[in-house]
DNA sequence: ATGCTTTGCTTACATCGTAAGCACGGTTAC
DNA sequence: GTAACCGTGCTTACGATGTAAGCAAAGCAT
């Protein structure tokens, strides 16, 4: 092992290596990266070190905490909405349109980042009413100013706002868990036949089972959103 | 201290006291009052045995793992909508009406076990399409029985599954979420100023601040689930 | 009595998050 | 020059966690 005071190369970086300098926006990119590939429950902060070539407790220096870091991984995925080009944070052809780009482009996160996903839904927001997926107070602004320039009273904004989210995360989050099956905590290497479902007792499960592993999402997710719509649009008489 | 040698009462007891013998639904139960009482994060198997006056290892007599406790107190939490007198597992006054039933029923099981309800929402099922909330094979051909005997077709119901677990789980989820504002992993003391809100971009927000704290939850739950009832019933033409 | 099974306890270990402080190099002030 | 500082990453250390392994006592069957 080489000694801590000795550089392995002679120049004056401190560990002799092409380690682009740690910040605060990489580690959480990392963080992103390595919950995606290994799983929330695998990310611990010497394992996140490992993985930027730097001792876990460097990180602290960009990081209050584990909890924060999970926090400061959800809002950087969240951010990425606005980058995504077919999204408007103002709206442009109408609140239908507007709501239409949100909720696709928010699934294209949830299935860009299925292991992140579950977090986005599940942790703690600033307020409670900042609700997930959005989790942000710009989009929820966004949002509301939206509804509202369109006719909604500030009511109907709001209860659309909840009605929105809801739908959001209800159908996302079900579909990131079928993707991976690892939605949550928990890493299973092997798929455990204790698990494994035994159908002897249920005829129709048996019979449907082809049909219930059928992946309909994206035909669904668009059918319920066109009711969702339909049924806000409704309300605007 | 006592020595471990000899009993605090001289009968056989091993620990001379009226403790009502461990075992596994003992140790869920507990695990769910646990959770309640202190959030996901604090219970660890050293706690847990504290509450039982047990060493923590005795709980691996009766549970694999701290994973499969957790499994099993969201188990043994989702079966008690078995002994819900409201609900049934076979229809009775249509599909409708059994529609009804069950999504109150989970509504009364999330409000009743708020901390519980994210494990419910967010752990792996058996197979990738028992979904949560319902989570047991049982529920799942009971729902499917019921829609196609009112005349859905296979697909239908499938979809329909589907589509009324998502609707559970995002208004549910949601709803339990801003209840305790701890939903998923985290269990901070104090709120951390830097979390809270600064509204003054934001003046739509701060208008509507009241509004959005307001609670009309059940209103709105009912709500949308006749919506989504309505959308089914459409499909059965 | 003898042995088997059930139950719970004890000990031990690797791993975790993180508090505290050190060592190095770069920068700035004289 | 050199002296004070500061930003960065490393080291050490501590308490808590999940759990493997084995032990001891009690209940039961023979």
């Amino acid at each position: 092992m080489a000694e801590s005071g000795t550089s392995v190369s002679p120049d004056g970086d401190h560990s002799g290596g092409d380690r682009p300098r740690l910040d605060r926006q990489r580690i959480l990119e990392a963080g992103a990266v390595f919950i995606e590939e290994h799983g929330v429950r695998q990310l611990s902060m010497r394992r996140l070190g490992a993985e930027l070539d730097v001792e876990a407790m460097s990180l602290y220096r960009y990081v209050p905490s584990r909890e924060d870091l999970l926090d400061g991984i959800v809002e950087s995925v969240v951010d990425e909405l606005y980058s995504d080009p077919e999204v408007y944070v103002e709206p442009r052809h109408g609140w239908q349109d507007y709501l239409l780009r949100l909720a696709h482009g928010l699934r294209r996160l949830a299935m860009k980042h299925p292991q992140v996903f579950p977090l986005i839904a599940t942790r703690p927001a600033e307020a409670p009413w900042v609700r997930p997926p959005l989790r942000s107070l710009r989009w929820v602004e966004s949002f509301l100013r939206a509804m509202t320039n369109a006719g909604f009273s500030n009511e109907q904004a709001v209860e659309a706002y909840r009605a929105f989210s809801s739908f959001l995360i209800g159908n996302l989050l079900l579909e990131v868990a079928a993707l991976g099956a690892d939605i949550g905590p928990v890493e299973d290497p092997e798929p455990s036949p204790s698990r494994r479902a035994d159908l002897t007792n249920y005829p129709l499960l048996q019979e449907l089972q082809g049909l219930l592993s059928e992946d309909r999402s994206k035909q669904e997710f668009d059918a319920a959103l066109d009711a969702l719509l339909d049924r806000l649009d409704s309300q605007l008489t």
